[in-house]
DNA sequence: CTAGATTTGTTCGTATGTATC
DNA sequence: TGATACATACGAACAAATCTA
């Protein structure tokens, strides 16, 4: 019944060039059968503009339709589940389901990027400096009301984990002040960069130098600066909010190089 | 021998609480085995700091290790693989062999999230307006010969396909001089984000107009941009180079408003 | 709330293709 | 030219999760 080498159905058994880089002999290599249906699912989300919940075949379905075995169509769809394409739901009515790829899901990528690359974080702060103006600028005018409370509440959290003298409250209540900023904006890219940014130094940053007076000025700073941002966004004044918050930039940089910040690289790849 | 339930090793049977968003019930789930051990593999890596080329166990080594079967591990290692982190060698001495994860893979996953979003090109311009400033200042001074000498060709070749008027060649000629400059950044985030938005712009863009003037005059605009970057490069004088660049993106985006310039989001995906 | 049905998750055994020696 | 070591792929079975009656 079931002939092992060949089968119809949408296959086809391309052979394609695929670089083997570190190896001598970078030869022609058959495409993995996982790997092609991996893509022809891919397209068919695409062709067919399948959304966020919608089902796609179970497993069964898919062993039949491109006449492969249960494992082969497991590591397609593992390879679909890990680029966020899908989750798998088990159970009756269960299967493949579509999702909207997360913004979680490619923060943790390029971090594995980042993880074999030279990162030091006046890179960061040479990006930072310019793109939290550009937000700032982005969200002036479109913050409601809500936001508006919201970022005074933080300052207050901030304020409090302040006198507390509990950096870690302090770290994460500075970034999100800055989170909350990007749900204002409608700039999805800049939305991702300015969070990927804050991610990094709310998750990777370690400081050398303990001086208990420096963080403590630094966290003075940074209340008093979002006070200011605040003001600006309040009375929709993008040009004192953009100069606002380029001045804070420039400071919270100072005040990194002078507690000799730096990321750990070591956690890079597993947070 | 083998004994199904349990065994010892590394793995514990930890249960974790998974957000099930479009389900109804946000339950308590089993984290799937196979995740559990793809988790292990890049503690591993990161802890073992293990450079790109080195090898890990092969299968039926992790097999035993983590005390599973050959298809869970698969999948594991298929995971790692569509990450970036890992290529699957095959023959003696073969095995899963470490990469570095490669700049394509963040990409081709950061456009996976950008399919789902709303992203227009306005977007991609606020943000290419700021950064190819930066990034202009950031190569002055660190060009070399060879990359001056690039980008003149560069230049040669941009010119020689306006005349063609080949519109293609024009496109990733004009992509490519900006490529050129990343290769001279230090700055790999930044790096990253301008080469991320030169290939949105390379491969994904389309006009609804077809304007022969306003696209000959946009080539036009373009090589005396890239010849005036070119004498600031050579002078090294990164106020001129930043003037000249914020000057030349401004005028492209206003060109690409005018000739209507839109995204493919139905190639994002796939390509 | 229980019982059965459905579907994913995992295992074992086996066979085949592929690269190295 | 094998022989070897490894990934790749198949198939049948059972375990676990989860929906529905």
């Amino acid at each position: 019944m079931s002939d092992h080498t060949n089968k119809d159905g949408p296959r086809e058994m391309a052979r394609i060039g695929k670089d083997t880089p570190s190896r001598p002999a970078g030869r022609l290599t058959r495409i993995k059968l996982s790997d092609q249906i991996t893509e022809e699912i891919r397209r068919r989300i695409s062709r067919e503009g399948l959304h966020p919940g919608d089902r796609l075949p179970n497993e069964r379905s898919l062993m039949e339709y491109y006449g492969c075995s249960k494992g082969t169509i497991r590591e397609a769809l593992k390879a679909l589940e890990v680029e966020g394409l899908l989750r798998m739901v088990s159970g009756p009515n269960g299967g493949p389901e579509v999702q909207a790829a997360s913004i979680d899901i490619v923060t943790q990528q390029l971090r594995r990027y980042l993880h074999f690359q030279k990162l030091d974080f006046a890179q960061v702060y040479e990006l930072r400096q310019t793109l939290e103006v550009v937000l700032a600028r982005n969200v002036t005018g479109r913050l409601t009301e809500e936001h508006l409370t919201r970022l005074a509440q933080n300052i207050a959290l901030c304020d409090a984990a302040n006198q507390a003298q509990d950096r870690e409250r302090v770290r994460t209540a500075e970034t999100e002040f800055h989170d909350i900023l990007c749900e204002a904006s409608d700039n999805v890219m800049l939305i991702f960069m300015c969070r990927f940014l804050n991610s990094m130094l709310r998750d990777l940053v370690s400081y050398r130098s303990e001086a208990m007076v420096e963080h403590d000025h630094f966290g003075a700073h940074n209340v008093d600066a979002h006070r200011d941002l605040l003001a600006a966004f309040r009375a929709r004044d993008a040009d004192a909010a953009a100069a606002i918050m380029s001045e804070h930039m420039d400071c919270a940089s100072r005040f990194m190089r002078k507690l000799d910040a730096s990321f750990h690289m070591d956690r890079i790849l597993t947070r």
